[in-house]
DNA sequence: CTCCCGATAT
DNA sequence: ATATCAGGAG
């Protein structure tokens, strides 16, 4: 149940957002759907900056799925240390990769259901690798998505999944993919978590952070 | 719910 | 010093 003054909101928002970030596209640096999925598992609880200067070596060393087994794990601990949470993404990627060969024929399978069975790939990793590599309709709830919709009033819901849903609900599906990119940009340029630029903000009206100010 | 975990801005 | 960063698994 979607309220019509939250669909009222969102219009707006969003009209707002299409025109302020007119060419939204993955800031994750990737050469096919393998390199997505891998940068997207090193994306969690840090930012793609970072992941892009780790990748762009490790794309080097790593082309396909086999490449990530055939060392030993230390070694890609090693190779992914800076980013963080280096022992589980290493686990979640190695195990990614047997199961990529074990029963996707070594391809990143192009199904949401499919992506999130994968090792180290939740609703989040899998819309981002759906929506950016596959085209496939989808709304990756990240922390900016999540922060904004919460601030801005377009979901009363603090579970990314609910979340997700309600965007969904909010958005004709051509336009679900760039939504979250959207909200991502002005998450990182504007209503950034640390200290929101609200006096920059050009959604201030139909905001319910800034209103209850 | 807890744990994983380094880099960065404030 | 502390919060936060394009989360997911157990």
């Amino acid at each position: 149940m979607t309220s019509k003054k939250i669909i009222n909101k969102a219009d707006k928002v969003f009209q707002i957002l299409r025109k302020e970030y007119p060419d939204v596209v993955t800031q994750l640096d990737h050469e096919n759907p393998f390199e997505l999925l891998v940068a997207t598992i090193l994306s969690a609880q840090c930012t793609d900056a970072r992941v892009n200067i780790v990748t762009k070596d490790l794309f080097k060393k790593y082309i396909i799925p086999k490449d990530y087994i055939s060392v030993p794990v230390e070694e890609l601990e090693k190779d992914i240390f800076s980013l963080g949470f280096y022992r589980q993404k290493s686990k979640s990627i190695r195990n990614m990769c047997v199961e990529l060969i074990e029963n996707h024929c070594g391809e990143v399978p192009a199904d949401f259901d499919k992506l999130t069975k994968l090792s180290g790939v939740g609703r989040k990793t899998a819309s981002v690798v759906a929506a950016n590599a596959f085209n496939i309709p989808a709304i990756a709830v990240d922390t900016h998505v999540k922060r904004l919709s919460n601030l801005i009033g377009l979901t009363v819901n603090k579970n990314p999944e609910k979340i997700e849903a309600d965007l969904k609900e909010l958005l004709p599906k051509e336009e679900w993919k760039d939504s979250s990119h959207w909200l991502i940009m002005h998450g990182r340029n504007i209503c950034i978590a640390r200290r929101p630029k609200c006096a920059e903000c050009k959604i201030t009206k139909y905001c319910d952070y800034f209103n209850s100010k």
